[in-house]
DNA sequence: TGTGACATAAAAGTAGTACTTTTAATTCCC
DNA sequence: GGGAATTAAAAGTACTACTTTTATGTCACA
């Protein structure tokens, strides 16, 4: 119905998953086993199993001779890779977008004082590469091929911090990164000021100054919250 | 076996959950479904549920024809509060300890800072509260009851902040600092300087000095980190 | 009239079985 | 020796029967 699906588990489980987030079941709504059942055409097995999974991201609770609750927002798992594509292809898209950048904000620039004092030289030649290809997509309307740069340079940053949790953020990054692009006016280019930052980020990195790599991520982190503040009223 | 669990699901799960998180099976480990069901002594009806939210958190993989496969740490869902609590409580417990920790160093001072200009007079007046609990309970081996008002303290930080992602991380803080305080020498009282650190943090929020909150928490997790050096090799 | 014990039924939980589909691995032919 | 056809192993799906929990309604008793 809504998605192509190879398996009637994933079909089941992206259309209720992406309902419930996107608000279609306010909270408290309890849905009925064989009545999801009946109405995806499927076997109670197979909803039982997409509850389960619906249940381990605590987007639901499911009670004996009660149903299967829809929880409030508060206790939704916002970090599962899987519900954060879906809020973010949903309706509060733009408050996702906000809250994950301000997430960014506090975690990148830590990553990248990190990352001067543990990156290893492949990781530093890596970073250097990416910067220069943003630079050299940063004009002429190549916005699409400036974002795999921008992505793969942040996903670089987060790997060579070292930390495990930060590394895990390199999904929530991309995502956060391609849908700004794609939300935006596609003419205007990037703004050079950003782009010389990561060039200067590069170097700081590769030079060892944590302090530094740190603040000017920040810098990077300052812009990213600004143009969203322009962009959502 | 090992969880006491109401229910055969949740048993299970944890089971296997944990010992899969704590390396016991080793990436690249292949499980059939029917031998787990034995093993369990329970349907294969209950194992597929097991597999299915295991397969969420991305810590293994089912392939038709091949079997249940363990997939690699880099691949876990490591923010997930059940991921984290398994990991917490298994072999690798130091490592996460870190991770946590430094996560925990960049997210904070941030949440303080949006907190010092969002927070409601109500969240104030329970920050000034926990503050002040700390204080007296700082002195005399009241260690236990010294951590419900220190996580207290860090949960109403992190939900002031008004950003979905940073509340969270509530549950995680709550872990680090409880695995903190029973892994430390229970004899020493918590650092006078961190106290006072604590209340600062709850004044700043309280006059809206965002700049003065993010340094002073900061300085308190620079504090988390070292302590974390001392007791780690 | 209110309250507590009891009965009822609704819905999820569990089990077992039969069948389908995918696909790794083997075999066999060229 | 390589590629195509065959095989079988394991997960995926479906269905049905039964168990367990528990919200709710009922009835008796105070």
């Amino acid at each position: 119905m809504t998605t192509p699906a190879q398996g009637l588990h994933s079909h089941v489980l992206a259309t209720l998953g992406l309902a419930i987030t996107a608000g279609e079941y306010p909270p408290g709504t309890v849905l009925r086993t064989d009545e999801l059942a009946q109405r995806f055409d499927v076997s109670r097995t197979v909803v039982r199993e997409v509850v389960r999974v619906l249940e381990s991201m605590h987007l639901v609770e499911s009670r004996r001779r009660v149903g299967v609750t829809v929880l409030p927002t508060a206790s939704w798992n916002v970090y599962d890779p899987q519900v954060i594509r879906w809020r973010l292809a949903g309706a509060d898209r733009p408050r996702q977008l906000r809250s994950l950048t301000v997430l960014r904000s506090a975690v990148e620039p830590v990553a990248a004082g990190l990352a001067a004092t543990h990156a290893t030289p492949e990781q530093c030649r890596e970073l250097t590469e990416q910067a220069l290809g943003m630079v050299a997509t940063s004009r002429g309307r190549r916005l699409e091929e400036y974002l795999v740069h921008d992505i793969a340079f942040h996903r670089v940053v987060l790997n060579a911090s070292g930390n495990e949790m930060f590394a895990r953020l390199g999904d929530v990054v991309a995502e956060v990164l391609t849908g700004r692009t794609h939300h935006h006016v596609m003419f205007e280019d990037p703004d050079p000021a950003a782009v010389t930052l990561h060039v200067q980020v590069a170097e700081a990195v590769r030079e060892r100054d944590a302090a530094r790599a740190e603040e000017l991520t920040r810098q990077i982190a300052v812009g990213a919250l600004q143009e969203l503040d322009v962009l959502a009223p």
